[in-house]
DNA sequence: AGCACGCCGACT
DNA sequence: GTCGGCGTGCTC
């Protein structure tokens, strides 16, 4: 059962305090807490949910401390109830200290990240459940007797459950109810199907998978670990980290397990719903309202044992945490940037550590932070250097297109016209990697130069053709395509330049005039399912070539694609970011990943201006480590971390001029110690976005320096118009 | 985050 | 005169 508590000594000493003033925590974007006055003969304990009166309506707070000195008795108001609710854990409390703590973020949006959004505070309502009963009815049609056939071998299932499993609607059921062949009872929330869970023989692991396998189980219930499971891709991560889940849901703890992407959770699902035969919980964006509350209620009862989910499922209520695992963990979108801004990674590692429990950091291509953290022995490696069963690694070629100059208008080199063609000969896929969504990423006027730009960020507007719409890709603003130019007053003059996703796709769609061609990007398919149905139509062979951004290269698996053109692999390496080549490598590693995952050989072309770059290199050689030491070692002589420390402080505000008046008093006021370094203000990498106007600076600082207590007394000492918000992002992951 | 309070411009 | 815009500050 759940965790109902804190430690009794704990509790002992400050029972006193609790029965008759405590500390609430209030999730609002407030640091202090507030004290409150204990109603006689109400059990409170530190983390009880409470409701309490601030201002003139009342709010729900977290019992956070025992009071420390008494307030005026006038302006002490009394807690108005307690929920029935079990308390949110020690653990849970500290990971809200830490965060705040490490993000310089109040407590109050700390605790909001648990707190705010559908969440259940009262026990969960009963829930209907059907059984049979002796009357038979008639007539007895076959969609009647599948639904008697499965309630008499499982007894008191839910109406959507049952009709699901007996393939009929729910009306059927309705009626069999209403002829008094089958009962209704009420029945609390049960437990999920962790308990019957039978540990099926037919599971075949490699004998490296079931070394790293046994190397990761050995951790379990040790207490803290982080453990990098790298293993090229095909090469059954997944699987293996499977056996660590067996078994610590065989030991009734619950499990969490974050994957980057909303898009991956189904295919994560259906593979664990294949190896355990029940669901687990998902916990993102896309989840609706009513599925949260109970899933949030029956994770902090402990009735659910497992949760897979994206960053936000972090900050679920577990009250018997066994052991996390970070699918992909190199992957960029663990890095929240509104709001509290914090590394869901390495949050995670921190909440395993307060939990005192092992962590699994998955990934074909780990971040650099984390392959640092091997070699410094903090991080257990498991490796996996061989994919499983017959398939092989993709062939990689760099082909230079300083020497083979493409036409005007023409982003498919000629070398890469042939092999398509050749592959959809053999009856195989080809895929084409853009990471640009719609027609062209620019649009300007042939007659005077102007360039379309968003009216509330600094950015151009991207064309969408498919849509006739002209698209912000920052704040979501879109238009129609306007008929003359709003400079020149020009007509027709506007000129699509460079290549997105849909232009490549009229390309070769004009070069390959029989192949099926379809297009794959966030907004070509935002639903889970729309993503599914694309996949299967992959699998079934029913498109010839996919053309796609980024989303294509997430863990999808096309068995007959053998063929893959990447049109700019220079794309992702302009622009000051810190990991600009790291992640290029590994975006484009990943790519490669997905050609010849069965039994046939991939090849993979990448088009490029600069075929001498070490990560052309990296990627054609294969020798990932070689160009991963060669990054380490940049970055320890710049001292850019994990070797220094970064943080930025964003400032913004819709007063330009306050804004960089605000930025300037930063700068004046800025620490000044010799290892200590400040850069800027400077215009932020959007120096307008939403309307805002965002300035930056930088600060970086030694290893050993404590960033946070430097970057508090700065924020103490500049005065900042309440017009204007500075916000502080440590760790950082844009350098400009 | 809300909500009130207070200080300025615009209108029945 | 007062209605309402938003900038400012407080909530135990």
């Amino acid at each position: 059962m759940a965790d109902f508590g804190a430690s009794a000594s704990a509790l002992e000493l400050n029972m006193k305090a609790l029965t008759t003033q405590v500390k609430v925590l209030i999730p609002l974007p407030i640091s202090s807490t507030y004290d409150y006055g204990v109603p006689p003969g109400l059990q409170i304990l530190y983390g009880s949910i409470v409701r309490v009166p601030l201002g003139n309506r009342t709010v729900n707070g977290v019992v956070w401390a025992p009071s420390s000195k008494p307030l005026p008795k006038k302006s002490l108001k009394f807690i108005i109830e307690k929920y029935e609710c079990p308390p949110l854990s020690n653990e849970l409390r500290q990971l809200v200290r830490w965060v705040s703590d490490y993000t310089l973020s109040s407590l109050g949006s700390v605790l909001q990240m648990i707190m705010r959004g559908p969440i259940s505070l009262n026990p969960l309502p009963l829930k209907t459940g059907y059984q049979v009963s002796n009357v038979l009815p008639n007539p007895l049609t076959p969609a009647r007797q599948r639904v008697l056939k499965v309630l008499r071998e499982t007894p008191l299932l839910e109406l959507a459950e049952l009709s699901r499993r007996a393939e009929t609607s729910t009306a059927v059921i309705k009626r069999l109810v209403a002829a008094g062949a089958i009962l209704t009872q009420k029945i609390p929330e049960g437990p999920d199907g962790t308990s019957a869970i039978q540990e099926s023989s037919q599971i075949f692991l490699s004998d490296q998978q079931t070394v790293a396998a046994e190397q990761i189980k050995a951790t379990l219930g040790q207490g803290f670990s982080a453990t990098l499971l790298d293993g090229v891709t095909g090469s059954g991560k997944t699987e293996v980290y499977f056996e660590a889940i067996a078994q610590t849901l065989a030991s009734k703890l619950q499990v969490l397990v974050l994957v980057p992407e909303i898009a991956l959770t189904a295919q994560w699902l259906e593979r664990f719903e294949r190896r355990f035969s029940f669901r687990p919980i998902e916990w993102h964006s896309g989840v609706s309202k009513r599925i949260k509350q109970r899933a949030w209620r029956n994770v902090i009862d402990g009735r659910t044992s497992i949760v897979v989910g994206a960053r936000s499922a972090l900050f679920l209520p577990f009250s018997k945490l066994g052991l996390i695992v970070v699918d992909e963990e190199h992957d960029s979108s663990f890095k929240q940037t509104d709001g509290v801004i914090y590394n869901a990674r390495d949050t995670a590692v921190v909440r395993a550590s307060i939990a005192n429990i092992p962590i699994v950091l998955s990934s074909a291509t780990p971040s650099l932070e984390t392959t640092v953290n091997v070699e410094r022995h903090r991080y257990g490696l498991a490796r996996l250097p061989a994919r499983h069963g017959s398939a092989v690694l993709p062939v990689i070629e760099a082909i230079d297109m300083r020497t083979t100059p493409l036409k005007r208008g023409q982003w498919i080199s000629d070398d890469l016209v042939n092999r398509l063609v050749k592959t959809f000969e053999a009856s195989e896929q080809g895929l084409l990697f853009l990471n640009r969504r719609g027609y062209a990423p620019l649009t300007l006027c042939r007659a005077c130069g102007h360039r379309l730009e968003c009216p509330n960020c600094s950015t151009w507007l991207v064309e969408h053709r498919l849509e006739s719409q002209l698209r912000c890709h920052y704040c979501g603003y879109s238009s129609d395509l306007p008929t003359n130019c709003s400079s020149c007053c020009a007509e027709d003059s506007f000129a699509a330049c460079g290549p997105g996703v849909e232009r490549l796709a009229e390309e070769a769609t004009k070069l390959f005039g029989g192949a099926k061609i379809d297009i794959m990007a966030s907004d070509t398919m935002n639903s889970p399912q729309a993503a599914h149905k694309l996949v299967e139509r992959m699998t079934e062979r029913k498109i010839d070539l996919l053309i796609g951004t980024q989303i294509v290269a997430k863990g999808h698996h096309f068995p007959y694609l053998t063929t893959i053109g990447v049109i700019d692999a220079d794309l992702g390496l302009s622009g000051g970011d810190l990991r600009a080549a790291e992640r290029t490598y590994q975006l484009l590693h990943q790519v490669a990943g997905r050609a010849g995952r069965a039994e046939k050989p991939g090849h993979v072309v990448m088009q490029t201006y600069m075929p001498e770059h070490p990560i052309m290199k990296a990627l054609a050689s294969g020798d990932r480590d070689n160009f991963m030491q060669r990054e380490t070692e940049s970055r320890r002589v710049q001292n850019m971390p994990p070797f220094g420390r970064l943080a930025a402080l964003i400032v913004s505000g819709s007063s330009e001029v306050r804004v960089t008046e605000t930025a300037q008093r930063f700068a004046t006021n800025a620490p000044r110690e010799k290892n200590i370094k400040i850069f800027g203000p400077a215009p932020a990498p959007l120096a307008l976005l939403r309307g805002k106007h965002r300035h930056r600076l930088l600060i970086k600082t030694p290893r050993d320096v404590n960033i946070q207590a430097i970057l508090r007394l700065w924020l103490e000492n500049v005065r900042v118009p309440s017009t204007v918000k500075v916000r502080v992002d440590v760790d950082p992951y844009s350098f400009l």
